[in-house]
DNA sequence: CCGGTCACCTGAGTGC
DNA sequence: TGCACTCAGGTGACCG
């Protein structure tokens, strides 16, 4: 579900809330949730003090500091997951349909100090790391840059040595990280570049075109409190860049630019949104 | 290396 | 109303 935008406002949300917080308590409903063992997870995270929570990529990072070393939770949402704060479930029973996990928090008023973790889908992973093992996960995701902080040499360097679709590119986390099928489709849309295009042949001029509308449309995406087109929400609510959105989900409809109809294919299993005339480039 | 397909899950929407 | 089918913002495994 969530992109860079959309995990940028929940990090935002969730940084404000519960930072400085001690997480008093911390419960698990569904295990498969939790990556590894689910009794070590609420041992590690149970004391723990939250020092701040941010956004790499599309994770999440909860920077603690645990008694029994607990260095950061990291949190990927997929598809559907998201947080809320409420009531502290009570036992086996207390749990609301697709909430998963919970932590409370200090100094928050009754009936809201836990953060809840739901996921209809139940895609998305907690984990609980100490110092070392959070190093090497990292490490090993092999995460690319930032897209709204890498620089344009190293941007076209990145894209151009891949073979591949430009936009099966784009959505390779490794290449940059935090671009999905939303903003890659309205990036390539404002960079007039075809989604099939070969990235080995683009120009500079065009690399450049491409990073410098991608990070508008993030930024203007995250003023926005992101993109809401089924369920996703931050702790404060979601967001309208929906309102904003060029071809994604409008197939058939004409391409704001030129009137062409926005046409839709399947490109790496992703459903793609662009228009022809406006992004020309190789043939299916 | 590359692309295609499926698996992981549940619910919403559509068409008959 | 109900059923069958398609689709969904992500990623990772597997196969040819």
């Amino acid at each position: 579900m969530p992109e860079l935008p959309e995990v940028q406002t929940i990090a935002s949300d969730l940084d404000e809330v519960v930072r400085g917080r001690t997480i008093t308590q911390a419960a698990v409903s569904f295990p498969k949730i939790v990556a590894g063992d689910e009794v070590m997870f609420v041992d590690l995270l149970t004391g723990a003090k939250t020092l701040g929570v941010e956004r790499f990529g599309k994770w999440i990072r909860f920077n603690l500091d645990g008694p029994t070393g607990a260095a950061a939770m990291l949190v990927h949402l997929k598809m559907t997951g998201q947080f809320h704060l409420g009531p502290w479930p009570e036992g086996k029973d207390g749990w609301v349909k697709h909430d998963h996990a919970a932590f409370r928090l200090s100094g928050l008023p009754a009936g809201e100090d836990a953060l809840i973790y739901r996921d209809m889908r139940k895609f998305g992973r907690l984990r609980v790391f100490d110092r070392n093992d959070l190093t090497e996960f990292v490490a090993e995701l092999g995460l690319g840059p930032d897209p709204l902080l890498v620089k344009s040499a190293e941007f076209h360097q990145r894209l151009t040595a891949r073979k591949g679709k430009l936009k099966s590119v784009l959505l390779d986390q490794t290449v940059v990280a935090g671009l999905g099928n939303i903003y890659v489709d309205e990036s390539l849309f404002a960079a007039r570049l075809s989604p099939l295009a070969s990235p080995a042949a683009l120009t500079r001029e065009e690399t450049d075109r491409l990073l410098k509308e991608a990070k508008r449309i993030l930024k203007a995406s995250i003023a926005a409190r992101g993109s809401t087109t089924s369920n996703y929400q931050g702790l404060k609510g979601g967001g309208s860049f929906q309102k904003t959105h060029n071809v994604y989900h409008r197939a058939g409809e004409p391409c704001p630019s030129c009137g062409a109809a926005i046409e839709r294919l399947v490109l790496g299993g992703r459903a793609t949104h662009y228009c022809a005339r406006c992004q020309p480039g190789e043939k299916k």
